[in-house]
DNA sequence: GAAATTATTTTCGATATTCGAAAGTTCAGG
DNA sequence: CCTGAACTTTCGAATATCGAAAATAATTTC
């Protein structure tokens, strides 16, 4: 009998089950025995798994555990009333103490979705509503977590065609590169004007445990109001509540 | 240049990505065209990962969800501290009204890995402690998630041998059936002393969005001092415990 | 209800990947 | 330095995958 097991796709899986299930990281020879794999095939396999970044290895350790792109598929299936009972709370605090509408983002292909927004009572119409897909070059929260990919993927994102949102929108490489530079040493992503005219925003990266950027967390208002509001103040909250989602959204990698 | 994105593996793994981050089903024309694969390519890819498990199709439909074998591996991936955060509040209303053990467990190989618990104050030593791996056929919340996996996995679980825990563990086929029958009908799984001598626990399964039942959460006590607590009420707190659950652990099908 | 359109499934030879076995390296302890 | 275990590479044979095209099924249109 030939058991779907053991065609390619199944042996890839069951390495990806056998290190998601250990606690700790897992070494070649213990996938190995776990499965029932020569090391040469084990071996093989696991290389496969890392270069899809499904599999990681911590740096100059042996052993592998669960890897970016299969944590972020994870989240990607979480439903939103998922993230809502983690991540309201946080969002809620930033509403209250800026009067302005904050939301978290989650990369998603080439965007960063919104996928939980919290607005203050009596708001502007929502330019963040769940569902909506932010550019990543063109709006704070979508350059927040761009600026903390690896350089692959923003190559392949740079070598693609950029939609100009408004005129203030950057879309060559050289600036929008520089102003990547400028939020990995600042630590805080702004949106002004770049993407809904008149509207300003704020966006923080938010990592998780093994140190990915999946998503990020913002603040968005009426340019005219919003403006004024102390930007070192803005920053600090936006790290602190990004420090807390990260703790709430985090995975031990 | 060649991108590994095109090799094999990659391909099923972006297929995986394109259905989970589809709040709704996706037919195989919506998958061939996000990804830019022909037709015929894309439905040897989707059947290659249907049959793994990794998706699953509404009977009847001709749409693509998020599969039980890729569920299953995602919440594998997710630490204590990912649980903790949903989790924990439900647990600790379930102690706070019976003063006994509360614990998520979740199904793991050919145990029910405990994954998070929480105890009263001044609680007698722990049973169901995080990281302990419960039978499937003498714990409560074991027999709560076994009772709910389809007939392959009873099969074949039952065609291997048992561990008699205690003289009250059941391990004749026949007796484990139809014990499981009743908690399909009854909804509540009990084990009482049949694993721990003197200790009493009640189990009920969690079940997810797509219908597939992973955890199962569940009160655990001394059988003199838990026994007499009424069983109607344990029953419909542990239900209402389990939907909640369900709704945050849960996924978008 | 028949024709046209669109969606799904199957077939095909060529190509690329995977397979297990065995040999070759590297690394850590004694 | 030697030894053994862990890790990595190599190899021809077996197997899965590839894109293109054709066949079937389901839906829509007229």
């Amino acid at each position: 009998m030939s058991d779907s097991n053991d065609k390619p796709l199944g042996r890839y899986i069951r390495v990806l089950e056998t290190v998601a299930a250990a606690r700790t990281g897992l070494t070649l020879t213990d996938i190995a025995r776990e499965l029932g794999l020569q090391p040469g095939t084990a071996h093989r396999l696991i290389r496969g798994l890392v270069d899809q970044d499904l599999l990681g290895s911590a740096p100059g350790t042996k052993s592998y555990v669960t890897g970016p792109r299969l944590q972020a598929l994870l989240h990607a299936t979480m439903d939103q009333a998922g993230y809502a009972g983690l991540a309201k709370p946080v969002l809620d605090g930033l509403v209250a103490e800026f009067g302005e509408t904050a939301h978290l983002a989650r990369l998603n292909g080439d965007f960063a979705e919104s996928v939980l927004m919290e607005q203050p009572s009596g708001a502007d119409r929502a330019f963040v509503q769940p569902g909506r897909q932010l550019p990543l070059h063109a709006a704070a929260s979508g350059k927040a977590i761009l600026a903390f990919q690896d350089e692959a993927f923003v190559a392949r994102y740079l070598s693609r065609p950029r939609e100009r949102y408004t005129e203030k929108t950057k879309v060559e490489d050289l600036d929008i590169r520089n102003e990547l530079a400028q939020i990995r040493a600042d630590g805080v992503a702004v949106c002004d004007n770049e993407l809904d005219a008149g509207v300003l925003s704020y966006g923080h990266p938010i990592q998780v445990n093994g140190g990915y950027v999946l998503y990020s967390v913002g603040i968005t208002g009426l340019a005219d109001r919003f403006r004024p509001m102390e930007r070192s103040r803005i920053k600090q909250r936006l790290a602190e509540a990004a420090a807390d989602l990260g703790r709430k959204l985090g995975f031990t990698a």
